[in-house]
DNA sequence: TTAATTCCCATAATTTACCATAAAATCCCA
DNA sequence: TGGGATTTTATGGTAAATTATGGGAATTAA
């Protein structure tokens, strides 16, 4: 399995350990070209963004494909040095212990405003740890919106390339 | 990992020392092919472009690969003295030492105006050696120009080479 | 021989490695 | 298929290693 399903609190202790969910552990593996028996599956943690209230976490293979096609873009772009500093230096490069968890440091912590509990879900080949909190919100509009719709509203139709209202 | 991630900021004394991050260093030594238990790894500061308001850090994989695409241009042409003349005339070829620092002379430090703290940047292959502020004020720019951009506007839309709005 | 630069040593803070355990999930076979 | 046996998870604590940083002595340069 190559790809990122379901959706798990877990508390995180002082020093900002977290254990990721079983099931992400998999993947992560899977999807890390370079991992060995022994070895730490590896992945990078992107938190740039500030307008967006999670840790995007990638695999070693999702965030190839992201630096192979940042190579492509002209040298001295607007769009490559917005990606630069994006996915090469607002990252954070680490990998899963021996016990399934990883340390988000500080910085990270406070970036998204856990303490004591982190949410986490996937989402496709990525997945994103969220202030527990924070992320109900969110959901809560989403699920607004879609009691806004019509009764008959399947969700699915927006993968026909249906236009919405 | 052959590519640098990550940022952080630390200080610079009285004798233009600086600690480069831990996990750059890895980067530096893995990209050394000269490398060996025992010697200092080895990489190259770029200060030339006077446009730029930092110092780029070349590993030695980076920098020859740079000179052996100098090589290729047409002896005597502009693109070539231009490039001879960054590249090879203001760079600073240095080491990091044992205790995971490198020294930045005074004319370096005076370039880029750092005093007292510096800040690096991954970018890629390289890094970057900022003064905070001015890098404050250059990552102000970016997020700005973000947060005018539509609610929904991702980043990530410049690597399809998508043109927005 | 003054100034600048290395080299060597020191240390506090941070981070990582290692060990431990209880709870939960899975196995397994009578 | 019931339920004990085994494995996997989630989580905590401590020891050990690494990092960031400072100071002075020894060297080298000018």
């Amino acid at each position: 399995m190559r790809r990122f399903r379901g959706e798990s609190l877990h508390k995180i202790d002082a020093k900002g350990r977290v254990s990721i969910p079983a099931l992400f552990r998999r993947v992560i593996q899977a999807c890390d070209p370079n991992w060995q028996e022994g070895l730490p599956p590896e992945l990078v943690i992107v938190y740039g963004d500030a307008r967006r209230p999670f840790l995007e976490c990638y695999t070693v293979e999702a965030i190839e494909e992201v630096d192979r096609k940042i190579d492509q873009l002209p040298r001295g772009s607007v769009g490559r040095k917005t990606l630069e500093r994006l996915f090469h230096g607002q990252s954070y490069p680490t990998s899963v212990d021996e016990t399934g968890r990883l340390v988000l440091p500080a910085k990270l912590r406070q970036k998204i405003a856990v303490e004591g509990e982190a949410y986490f879900i996937a989402a496709g080949d990525t997945f994103q740890i969220w202030n527990p909190g924070r992320y109900s919100e969110d959901q809560a509009k989403t699920e607004a919106w879609l009691s806004d719709q019509p009764d008959d509203f399947d969700p699915l139709s927006f993968l026909d390339g249906g236009q919405e209202g």
